[in-house]
RNA sequence: GCCCUCAUCGUCUAGCGGCUAGGACAGUAGAUUCUCAUUCUAUAAACCGGGGUUCGAUUCCCCGUGAGGGCACCA
């Protein structure tokens, strides 16, 4: 087929120009953030453009704290945009404005007069219909249980830059403007993508049938159609359920791991290989967002789904956690304790919260552990685990040691974790045992559990008064 | 019902005609550090089924089956 049209606005533009085009209404998830980020990686290792646009024509349903989550989850999660609204919410930056699709009506009415004078579009029962090109027949229709108007035309063929070609048929009219004045979804979709200069559009495989209707549009305007790449879908892991993965499964939204204090950057590694991966024999995974960028292109994207595994991505967050040098950590771990109830206490003596929170970082999987694990260090009031202690008093003569202990310690020399240890085994020699006799049954008194720091840090950064105390109350409750 | 897509361990995946089918998470068993976590070692675990093509199919084709998506005056 012969394309009339000669201008194509973009044509002689050999720059990658790509959008994620959220509509706010509703939590940001999982799915929209890999959409988002395969945009951006791909204008990132293109050296092309990542443009930001809001679908928000569903007055409805809108709403500006979802609109507003959506600046702060790309922005947390590290994915600048080059063109769109200001991550603030004041004011745009870009050529091809407005990027909020409420603010673009008069080009909608601009790009419908086109479709009428050409006589591709036209009204029935109040709305606005997209006119296919061939010859008319009635068919009935199963599905909708109604007589409809089906259109002879060859099908609509999409090189797919994922998929490959894939060949669709598209025989009916459909509504590009409702009744009550509004566009729907197609017609924005793509009058926006041509005014936006899109070179790639990137998205969901569930927008594949659509496509065919996309590609009709294009013809419609006389516009050569962008490149398509449908990636794959992320689907519930098994205890979610079935299905793809919506904004009301548990675990899905990207706010629900930002409250737990998980690594933006663990997020997105994690995400980067839900349906891509370096490939040829690249084993590796704990990849930095550079290597990504580098790495990335749009022919290495997998075709099947994925189940979201959030045990995966906990295990990725405690590697990033792990190598996090201390004075991020420990700008984390205030951030959070300012939103713990605890945090006033905690955060009370600097010198003391930063040797805790030091001693914690190896340890943790997550920051989300920091209170619990950290606890006893803030309170007297801690618990003491009652699984724990049965195990710990079963064994040996822990009311024993505990007793030759609380005597020692007066005497010991608090100063270094090693000076502590010392004077441990020392006592552990002199009854013939060995340091574990003592660790546990102490570690009990004091924290309450088994896990933790050495036992030697835990005495010396909670000092002698206090760890005589703790000492002697469990002695005197035991 | 019609249309589209996909198919390797439980999960994420490597593989692009010839491999002991590799890695990671989760699991199991050990080792190590005073506990816990980390770490390390070992172990178990897969080519959906049936036809072709080929000297040879996990790999290419077809048919099933299964999984997912779409069929709106939602986006």
């Amino acid at each position: 087929m012969v394309q009339l049209i000669s201008s194509l606005p973009y044509k002689s533009m050999s720059q990658v120009r790509v959008r994620f085009a959220p509509s706010p209404t509703g939590f940001f998830h999982i799915g929209s953030a890999r959409t988002a980020l395969f945009n951006w990686l791909y204008a990132r290792h293109t050296g092309g453009k990542f443009i930001l646009r809001i679908e928000d024509t569903d007055q409805a349903r809108n709403s500006e704290e979802f609109l507003r989550l959506i600046y702060d989850s790309l922005s947390w999660l590290g994915m600048d945009w080059d063109e769109g609204p200001n991550a603030d919410g004041v004011g745009e930056r870009g050529d091809c404005g407005p990027y909020r699709q409420s603010q673009r009506a008069d080009i909608y009415q601009q790009y419908l007069q086109q479709l009428l004078g050409a006589g591709r579009a036209y009204e029935k029962d109040g709305a606005i219909w997209f006119r296919m090109l061939g010859e008319r027949y009635q068919v009935y229709d199963d599905h909708r249980k109604k007589e409809v108007e089906k259109v002879k035309a060859a099908p609509v063929l999409i090189d797919d830059r994922i998929r490959g070609k894939v060949e669709r048929a598209e025989d009916e009219d459909f509504v590009i403007f409702r009744s009550d004045g509004n566009p729907v979804f197609h017609f924005v979709n793509v009058v926006d993508d041509i005014t936006m200069k899109i070179s790639h559009i990137i998205r969901g495989e569930d927008h594949l049938s659509n496509t065919s209707k996309h590609v009709r549009l294009y013809e419609g305007f006389g516009v050569t159609p962008p490149v398509f790449a449908h990636i794959p879908l992320i689907l519930k892991s098994p205890e979610m359920g079935q299905g793809k993965m919506s904004k009301r499964d548990k675990g899905a939204l990207i706010e629900e791991y930002r409250q737990r204090y998980f690594l933006p950057e663990a997020i997105v590694n994690y995400l980067s290989l839900l349906g891509w991966n370096p490939g040829a024999g690249d084993d590796r995974e704990k990849l930095a967002i550079a290597e990504i960028v580098k790495l990335f292109d749009l022919p290495a994207v997998n075709q099947s789904n994925a189940k979201f595994d959030g045990k995966k991505l906990a295990h990725m967050n405690m590697l990033y956690l792990l190598e996090l040098p201390a004075d991020r950590f420990l700008a984390q771990a205030r951030e959070y304790f300012q939103k713990q109830a605890t945090g006033a206490t905690v955060l009370a003596n600097e010198a003391y919260f930063r040797e805790i929170m030091l001693l914690a970082h190896p340890k943790i999987k997550g920051l989300e552990e920091l209170s619990t694990y950290t606890a006893y260090f803030f309170s007297e009031e801690f618990l003491i685990d009652a699984k724990v202690k049965e195990k710990v008093m079963a064994k040996g003569a822990p009311k024993t040691r505990l007793a030759e202990l609380t005597a020692v310690v007066p005497a010991m020399d608090f100063s270094t974790d090693a000076t502590v240890e010392e004077a441990i085994k020392q006592l552990a020699t002199e009854k013939a045992l060995g340091f574990g006799d003592y660790q546990a049954v102490a570690r009990l008194a004091v924290t309450g559990t088994n896990a933790g720091p050495s036992i030697t840090s835990i005495f010396r950064v909670l000092g002698k008064e206090r760890v005589i105390a703790r000492l002697q109350r469990f002695l005197a409750e035991a």
